[in-house]
RNA sequence: CGGGGCGUGGCGCAGUCUGGUAGCGCACCUGCUUUGGGAGCAGGGGGCCGAAGGUUCGAAUCCUUUCGCCCCGACCA
């Protein structure tokens, strides 16, 4: 492809509204433009990148027998209600919809179970039509809170989504194992350095889930992971273990202390230097709802640890959690914010610990009065030990649960999940089948998804230098970038369409830069940013047939014969598509 | 949802406090020169200053309303 032809903006300064690396490089590189918050145009050569991802992804499922399919974005809100979500994912703000003319009302889908449940409730009647795996890549739609990094999280973008439904809870597992192997084997193939973890279920439902990281600092999720043992955990979903704190030396009888404005740990700390922050249990109160009712909970917590909402959510089987605000804190204790403790909460408080609290006595806590703390409290002579359950978030330097083995924390972009759904949404819709036996059963339900879109913006966020973007081969917009330097000059305008039409003619992507006008200076500095990943320039030697081969990462710079160059450029993309 | 900030040619910004009819850099167009890391000179085109209403002889600038965008926060007691 003639870079003349093209529709080629690139911008000497970066957007004002990027933050990450990948949303400025590629808007400067005029591969995307944004329409509005979270909403983007993918320009001609965002495009050739997705489409490369896609056929990624197209070979993988195809080739371990997945069945595409395209269907709608529009969906019913019958479909939402049968299947229990409407509520929830309205209430949550995160679905977009609307009335149409009839006044029924429609969303612009942010994920498929519903639709393809339907579909394959109607399709299959028998055990002998099982199992299926069903994909497609599609436009998704989501209101987020607060999109932001560019690509990273849009309110719009493109997923592949894609649905396993089997006889058995072990045909169930079987499918989820062979898409576990799909989806590896489509990060590796898209060059990505990516970490398969635990992940909690969250909204869609279900048991087991993994998530494929790409391992990224600017990542928004974060990672427990053991390099001894190879345990890798989203942190909503981590555990591990911790030792409890020194016993008191001398066991004194609990009383109150006054402690006036002391509404933090660090403040308590200070007032009572002597005390190990370990031996400070903290009480946060929180308001649970559960669409029909809501609750006050308690929760005890080690001062030196934090309180995992998920771990809390899923316990209570809540539909939502969020922190009691003040009105609240103050019916339930009796007190301002930051007195709360366990002892002389309103009778109609759940309270729950973390397991951080066992083994530690002699601890400070809240008076459930202003003012005030507990001192010296001793679980089972102060008060009963309340309902212990792990509620904690992992920290770094953790031990494993089952070894010695210490806990890191990293960080990673999510661009994958995988999802054992059992029999949610197939029971929830009456999506049965007639079994051997003669018996009618809930098809067992898998999920799998990958952000198409996002996958291209991880991509750039592992792989980028001050100059510019530097795209793994199998995904790049071209394979290669031909640098013409003095556009005009006979030797290098033959030389240049030699290479140009053998490379292609090999099926290899070139990009030919002979731009006239265009100062070397400025050729360089637009490759650069592109980043596609060989470079091949045609210059002052082109009349010996000698080029410049390169790659954008900066290795293997050294001038070449023009032959050798082709070859070893069709060799390379070759190599990069196994 | 709470707080803060910003909307001025395609992009990045100044001008707003102290009203007088819009400017700079990049990009773009024309010409000449230049050609191995964002070339130089000369000339040129393009903006009802987010929108609506108000104050005023006069509004990018002051007032009101509204829309959009960005950032931070959403309280670990």
């Amino acid at each position: 492809m003639r870079l003349s032809e093209l529709l080629f903006v690139t911008l000497r300064e970066e957007p004002a509204d990027a933050e990450v690396r990948s949303h400025a490089l590629m808007a400067r590189a005029g591969f995307i433009q944004k329409l509005a918050a979270g909403i983007y145009v993918y320009g001609p050569m965002m495009w050739r990148v997705l489409r490369r991802i896609e056929g990624i992804v197209r070979d993988e499922h195809d080739r371990a027998g997945c069945q595409e399919m395209l269907m709608p974005a529009m969906q019913p809100k019958e479909l939402w209600v049968e299947s229990g979500r409407w509520d929830r994912y309205v209430s949550e703000g995160i679905l977009f919809h609307f009335k149409e003319r009839k006044g029924s009302e429609v969303c612009l889908g942010p994920t498929h179970e519903e639709v393809v449940t339907n579909y394959v409730r109607s399709m299959v009647q028998s055990h002998k039509q099982l199992p299926v795996i069903l994909y497609q890549i599609q436009t998704k739609f989501r209101d987020e809170i607060r999109p932001r990094f560019g690509l990273m999280r849009g309110r719009e973008f493109i997923m592949k989504d894609a649905y396993s439904f089997d006889v058995s809870a072990d045909a169930m597992a079987e499918s989820y194992a062979k898409m576990r192997e799909v989806y590896r084997n489509i990060f590796t193939r898209c060059g990505l350095r990516f970490t398969p973890v635990e992940a909690d279920s969250g909204a869609i439902g279900g048991s087991g889930s993994e998530e494929f990281m790409v391992d990224a600092d600017t990542g928004e999720d974060a990672i427990a992971v053991c390099r001894a043992t190879g345990y890798a955990a989203n942190l909503e979903k981590a555990v591990s273990r911790i030792t409890p704190p020194a016993q008191p030396e001398n066991e004194l009888a609990m009383h109150l202390e006054d402690t006036p404005g002391a509404k933090t740990c660090d403040a308590l700390v200070e007032l009572f230097p002597e005390l190990p922050l370990q031996r400070l249990l903290k009480t946060v109160l929180y308001k649970a709802s559960y669409g029909d009712r809501e609750e006050t909970v308690a929760v005890m917590c080690r001062g030196d640890r934090e309180i995992n909402e998920t771990k809390l959510l899923n316990h209570l089987g809540a539909v939502g959690i969020e922190m009691a605000d003040e009105n609240l804190v103050r019916s339930a204790t009796g007190a301002e914010v930051g007195f709360a403790g366990p002892i002389g909460l309103a009778d109609d408080v759940r309270l729950l610990a973390d397991q951080s609290v066992v083994g530690v006595q002699g601890f400070l806590c809240g008076g459930n009065q202003t003012d005030t703390h507990y001192l010296d409290v001793y679980f089972g002579r102060d008060l009963e030990q309340p309902e212990t359950v792990d509620f904690g978030t992992v920290q770094a330097g953790d031990l494993m649960v089952d070894s010695d083995d210490v806990i890191e924390i990293t960080r990673g972009i999510e661009v994958g999940h995988i999802f054992q759904l059992g029999t949610k949404y197939s029971e929830a819709m009456g999506a049965n089948f007639n079994t051997e036996a003669q018996t009618l059963e809930p098809m067992w339900m898998g999920c799998y998804g990958i952000g198409v879109s996002r996958v291209a913006a991880s991509a750039i966020e592992q792989n980028h230098d001050e100059n510019g973007m530097i795209w793994p081969l199998p995904i790049a917009p071209y394979a290669v970038h031909l640098v013409q330097m003095k556009a005009g000059n006979e030797a290098q305008d033959a030389l240049a369409q030699e290479i140009h039409d053998k490379l292609e003619e090999s099926g290899v992507d070139v990009l030919w830069d002979e731009r006239k006008k265009v100062s070397p200076g400025a050729k360089f500095k637009d490759a650069d940013l592109i980043g596609v990943p060989i470079r091949i320039v045609v210059g002052r030697d082109a009349g010996d047939r000698k080029v410049e081969w390169g790659l954008r990462d900066g290795e293997g710079r050294e001038v070449r014969d023009a032959d050798e160059a082709i070859v070893a450029a069709i060799q390379m993309v070759q190599e990069s598509r196994r």
